[in-house]
DNA sequence: TTGTAAGCGTTATCAA
DNA sequence: TTGATAACGCTTACAA
């Protein structure tokens, strides 16, 4: 591939002048010469390198976002946002999924810090008493002074501008609408153990008045788990609010499958509102997942940001009376 | 952050020596001073500038996986399989998606050619007529002149060694299943227009034997809309393949919705067998998606490969009699 | 076993 | 308006 100093001797022209013209500085340079420029590089085939350019302005156009598991449509969405915003100012959005825990999360953060990334966004939760807790806190240190701006979408344990919705009103919110409809028995399937976003919607289910609560997960099958040990349980309760989505899924699939009408004999309700929540009718609360992403996006570009609590809403739909 | 030179100071010794130590050459180094370099960096807090390194290796330790949709469960199999092993090895898989078409998979193939990265691999399938085929080509090759390794996972149309699983047999294969069990009348829900992977599994469903062929997608509502086309014309067939278990889902949900029995009255069958699939007891055909990511990584850590054709299954489940 | 020095491909400072 | 040239942080002959 051709290089600066190619274009410099075919054009004949200095490698100064030569970068002057094919990065758009302000430095004045005479129309002919930039033309000639112009002519050697689109002869050549010259494309810069970016390895070059951000080892002498200490900073890459790479967005990474470190996502706990890539299959989850929930972090999906956040990736296309800031994606969308990403992308029109010429920024990678890569996304570093860290399905194996935060020994992942901390090999990916390394890996972006070494490769001085303009932005790192940790899109998941953290988990109560982490052990890697503290060497992430020290790599984000890092990465923060090689330039990289952090920052967090969830509960994390180290310091970074947040960009969040509020995980227990949002627990809060469909539990109280439940309960203003009458249904007094109310339980909630946790999401997986450990995860501040677990314990925070956790509790705003229970400041809500929620009565029950039994472990879950964040996946299908979770969901199935749970509804089988409440009809093991032999009696129902009003209603069933699950972490996620795909829990309330889970435990709707399987109750109607047992013969239980829903929502006409227990009413099943979500958290996050994706796309699955929509194919089959699931109330939940719509959280701005897609909204974090850009304002992520954003912040990188700006180089900082403030911290901000987005808004929620919830979405009734037919899964509860 | 501490760079070479700065451990160099503090350890009172070469930048040469100091370089050898931190990235294991096979150089020798006496044991005393390698552990004083290791205790400088180590108070130094050391992280190399993987930027620098990549500059005069000419390689980097990136992995990309240019996908067509972060959310669609195949190319997160696909992404889990990539990780997998390049982690192993201290490459950091990143995943660009490509949602807004080719114009996008353009922009994410420049900007990693332009980051050295160790490889590129392509998950999804080309377009027919793709009115950037040329611009993609070109850029592909310039890729490779700077020592990426560039892999195809789908047809595309461009040079690369593939890594593939055989589509049109795939759904050849579920057709003739379907035949084989006494169904007469199938028809096949398409996958998006334009798409090679497309083409292939219309291809292989009419070689089996099948009979109509309806538009559809490759996503959720697609399905319901063409279960809703299916029931407007007023007779079903006995069997219904779609381009992909998602489809295949919005089929069954919205057959089922209506009244019509399935198995019983009509049977329905994807192909890919992703985690939905599980989820409804869905048949379909398995494909080698994790397999493919594996062999991906392999490849561009052994920089290259043969062409491969890995084998699928038939995963006879409940949706069809 | 250690050190010197020449790159890698840019950008940016300073003169001309 | 243009051109030398010194960084950026690292690897790697080549010398010592």
């Amino acid at each position: 591939m051709a290089s600066l100093s190619d274009i410099s001797r075919h054009a004949g022209v200095s490698i100064a002048t030569c970068s002057r013209v094919l990065n758009g500085s302000a430095h004045p340079v005479s129309e002919a010469t930039r033309r000639r420029v112009l002519k050697a590089a689109e002869e050549l085939g010259y494309a810069p390198s970016a390895l070059a350019r951000a080892l002498v302005t200490r900073s890459s156009r790479i967005i990474g976002v470190i996502v706990g598991d890539i299959v989850d449509p929930y972090f999906a969405e956040i990736a296309r946002g800031v994606e969308a915003v990403g992308a029109e100012l010429g920024y990678l959005t890569m996304v570093c999924s860290a399905e194996l825990g935060s020994e992942a999360e901390l090999g990916h953060l390394r890996q972006l810090r070494d490769y001085h990334a303009a932005g790192i966004v940790f899109a998941g939760s953290g988990r109560v008493d982490d052990p890697s807790a503290e060497a992430l806190a020290t790599a984000v240190e890092d990465a923060r002074n090689r330039g990289s701006v952090v920052l967090a979408l969830a509960q994390r344990d180290f310091e970074a501008p947040t960009i969040l919705f509020d995980n227990e009103a949002a627990a809060h919110d469909i539990t109280a609408h439940l309960r203003d409809r009458g249904h007094d028995r109310i339980t909630f399937v946790e999401g997986p153990a450990g995860l501040h976003t677990s314990a925070q919607r956790r509790n705003g289910f229970l400041r809500a008045g929620g009565t029950d609560t039994i472990p879950g997960g964040f996946a299908y099958e979770d969901g199935c788990a749970a509804a089988n040990q409440l009809l093991a349980s032999g009696t129902l309760p009003d209603a069933i609010v699950a972490a996620n989505d795909e829990v309330a899924i889970g435990v709707l699939t399987r109750l109607r499958d047992a013969g239980v009408k829903v929502p006409e004999d227990v009413s099943v309700a979500g958290i996050d509102d994706l796309r699955p929540a929509h194919f089959v009718g699931l109330t939940t609360v719509s959280v701005p997942l897609h909204e974090m992403g850009r304002r992520a996006a954003q912040a990188v570009l700006e180089n900082g940001a403030q911290d901000v609590v987005l808004p929620h809403a919830l979405a009734i739909r037919n899964t509860t009376r």
